[in-house]
DNA sequence: CAAACGTATCAACATTTTTTGATCGGAGAG
DNA sequence: CTCTCCGATCAAAAAATGTTGATACGTTTG
């Protein structure tokens, strides 16, 4: 079944871990540099279980990673995924990766939906 | 409080309408061009309450756009919507708009986060 | 007019996500 | 060792989201 292919889960999961105003928060201040816990609770003025609950939830994403040091936690972002949101975001337009060009031409989803949707009888 | 920022609501709503697998691969079959309902039925095999209800997600989120002919809803992307995430993708990486270089300074957040979190004595 | 069709909407339900408060464990300070 | 701090995790409650089947509305066809 194209919808349920293995392939959408993560940038269903990175769109999804953006969808947030609480995360995208965090990450607008890890964008400024590694952040503690602690850092975010005072700049967000939120709980520390829901500040974890949503580092977590952007861990998983893949969109940030963390490390311990003595008994604080350190978080930063990953570009990179980010990056690779832009490429499922030009697959949906159908424009060259990373905008370099605009070719326009109707070709496959490798990322997004590798061995999905390709409709026979569909649209104009 | 910057977390409930109204400018926050259009991103986190755009973000929100890709994170689901039958939205993207609507999406993705629009991509090809105009879709009526019908259409998107036989070629994702979904009940058609059910696509009504993610049409009208994307629609809220300004990602497609309908026009009625006769008994048919013609849908269509809205392009500019789709590049307007990669600008919001930008801010959070603090990259140039669109990619054309990385400067990497610190700068604001105007689309995403306009009045928001510049946090004091926060991160390293 | 009546029947068939395409689609939006609604209510009920199921599922998932988020919030909250409590507890726990590891790390350092006294 | 004991106390404090940072942060993860858990359970319960609350809120949001998605699914399903039924119904309603406008349009076309006969």
């Amino acid at each position: 079944m194209p919808l349920a292919s293995p392939s959408f889960a993560p940038a269903v999961r990175r769109f999804h871990a953006l969808s947030d105003p609480t995360r995208l928060a965090i990450l607008a201040l890890l964008r400024d540099g590694e952040c503690c816990v602690c850092d975010l609770q005072s700049a967000l003025g939120a709980a520390q279980s829901r500040l974890s609950f949503h580092l977590r939830v952007l861990k998983d994403a893949g969109l940030v990673t963390d490390r311990k040091d003595g008994r604080w936690s350190w978080y930063q972002m990953v570009p990179h995924a980010l990056e690779s949101l832009h490429d499922s975001l030009d697959e949906l337009t159908a424009a060259a990766p990373f905008r370099k060009a605009p070719p326009r031409v109707s070709q496959a989803l490798p990322l997004l939906l590798p061995d999905a949707v390709q409709a026979d009888g569909c649209c104009g």
